[in-house]
DNA sequence: GTTGACAGTCAATGATCGTGACTAAATTGC
DNA sequence: GCAATTTAGTCACGATCATTGACTGTCAAC
């Protein structure tokens, strides 16, 4: 078969690595958190963060970062504590479940990218992983660079 | 912010590279093909292949595929012909219009992938692509290697 | 205190994916 | 030939996920 190009390519690994945080995530206590909740979960922090930074961080939309927040109090991760520097707004912070989830799911990730170390060298790992970083901001910054050409 | 791991790179370059494709395609003359048909017709070709070797291919489910067919048809881009060596199966072929859309994705991703060579120097670009590939395969291969363990 | 901007929610719709059951044709075995 | 099994494709249903527009309450600027 051609080699397929990186659209595929980052489809069907992200496809991937999804399939094995969360079967690993459900085997370790965490059964009922779906890929959807990850993006938000993923940037939580202890001392409680905005709905709308979520939403800018995890880019989504602001909607479906809310259906998620409610998904997540009823079943234990996050509580909405009212933010005392601003009467409008609420912050996120995580339960102790919450922060199990967390740590559980970056210590699978960090597994999964040593096994890709140890298959590929851990330089070759770590060119690769910067590269890839770089190659996403500048693929995001497209929009910004030349969109308005429409 | 913190280094994001792979799995949120690969999902954020997926979608950016979407983005860009699709929004290009719209303005060269196909505004109808949504991201799932580009799974489909990314493995097409101008002999005809059956609808469940495109499942293969792809990685989706055969019914995904048939309604994926069933939009294609309509909007133009593929016929369903009977398959003369086998009465059950149906061969899928690109209309004009469909191969015309295949050339068009295919340039434009082409173009997408030349950019990022220019950014980051024709040789680790090709390093990088690739890593992703072998990447991708050692993590779908994760199911079949270590799965057993629940 | 009125105006405009922002945080968060409600509501409705569309798009996507996954599973099980089904029909028809091919294949195998007798 | 003819029954049993496999395979190609479809039908039907439900779960998940994303997008849009409108709305309430609060902040901030004037």
């Amino acid at each position: 078969m051609r080699v397929p190009d990186i659209g595929v390519l980052a489809g069907q690994l992200m496809r991937a690595l999804q399939d094995e945080l969360f079967e690993t995530l459900a085997e370790q206590g965490h059964p009922d958190v779906r890929p959807r909740h990850g993006t938000v979960l993923a940037f939580l922090d202890g001392k409680g963060v905005r709905a709308t930074d979520l939403a800018a961080r995890s880019g989504q939309h602001k909607q479906i970062v809310g259906t998620i927040l409610d998904e997540l109090v009823k079943l234990g991760y996050v509580t909405r504590e009212p933010d005392p520097a601003d009467r409008r707004a609420k912050l996120v912070v995580p339960t102790e479940r919450g922060i199990d989830e967390i740590a559980k799911a970056r210590a699978i990730l960090a597994a999964i990218e040593e096994r890709h170390e140890r298959n590929l060298g851990a330089e070759r790992y770590a060119g690769f992983k910067e590269i890839l970083h770089q190659v996403t901001r500048d693929q995001r910054a497209w929009r910004q660079a030349g969109a308005g050409t429409d």
